[in-house]
DNA sequence: CGCTTTTGACCCGCGC
DNA sequence: GCGCGGGTCAAAAGCG
């Protein structure tokens, strides 16, 4: 139901090693993340599998780095239900992450057309407790569909960013275990300056920064969290749920760089977005 | 009038 | 091949 699409690695020895969400979407790319730094500051992005392994395991520590996409230490993160199926489900989509890197060297023999459909853009999903489905997130968005989801009561709005020649897109769903969290998903990067429009208080998140908030017109509570069966995510959590609520926010803050950091996840404010 | 939203149709990939 | 589900298109309607 839910389609993660990274799987993110840390050395359980060593938490100031770097970490790296690898895209199953796409097998080719990553983002790499400071362990310390959370999610919300990527320091890298990449476009083969080896290079992200390579620069996950750059501290050589030992044990080898260990699948950590089922702990809430992040918004981006693999499916909800670890089943036995969905193992191996996993372990053939890493394997099929490792072959990715691989094919993508070779390159596949699809016209290009099909070739650029099949390319996915990099995802980023978060949950986001809000009475309101749509966030403020500083960019204009133009709804181009929406669907019913299966097993769940409420539909899926499709989302793609009204600037010219912007790709990126956005679903927003409500979560149906839990109808007061909104799943969103951001799809490519913004490769474009937020709309000058755009006033600082409309932007979402910013009530979290003042010192005596106002209650914001449209209430979102900025808790985020890994999507998918929270259960299971509140028993991987333990006791770092709380830290996770807190810093594992998507938005970043750059108190002093104006309006965009501080609403939208840093992964979209990259303009380059892959390192070679 | 221009832009956005709605919504049914269509396309495509995937599993059986 | 067929059915299903997810994603997108595009015409019509809505809105300021």
């Amino acid at each position: 139901m839910w389609d993660h699409e990274f799987r993110n690695f840390h050395c359980p020895t060593d938490h100031t090693c770097s970490r790296v969400s690898l895209s199953a979407a796409d097998p080719c790319s990553y983002m790499r993340f400071n362990f310390t730094d959370s999610l919300q500051s990527p320091i890298g992005y990449g476009r083969s599998l080896e290079k992200a392994l390579a620069f996950s395991h750059s501290s050589s520590s030992q044990p080898p780095f260990s699948s950590v996409g089922t702990t809430p230490n992040s918004c981006i993160s693999y499916s909800s239900t670890q089943d036995d199926s969905d193992k191996s489900n996993k372990e053939s989509q890493l394997k099929e992450l490792e072959d990715g890197s691989e094919s993508c060297k070779k390159g596949n023999k699809l016209p290009n057309k099909k070739q650029e459909k099949k390319h996915k853009e990099t995802r980023f999903a978060f949950m986001t407790k809000s009475e309101v489905d749509l966030l403020e997130d500083g960019y204009r968005w133009r709804k181009y569909g929406q669907k019913a989801v299966k097993n769940s009561p409420y539909p899926r709005s499709y989302y793609r960013c009204t600037t010219q020649k912007c790709r990126v897109k956005k679903r927003v769903e409500r979560s149906f275990q839990d109808p007061s969290m909104v799943i969103t998903t951001y799809e490519g990067q913004h490769k474009h300056p937020l709309p000058t429009t755009v006033k600082r208080s409309m932007l979402f998140p910013s009530f979290m920064l003042r010192p005596s908030p106002p209650p914001p017109r449209r209430r979102h509570e900025l808790f985020t969290q890994m999507p998918g069966d929270m259960n299971n995510y509140q028993a991987a959590a333990g006791a770092d749920s709380l830290m996770f609520a807190e810093n594992f926010s998507p938005f970043r803050q750059v108190p002093d760089n104006g309006l965009l950091q501080d609403m939208v996840p840093s992964a979209f404010l990259k303009h380059e977005p892959y390192e070679q």
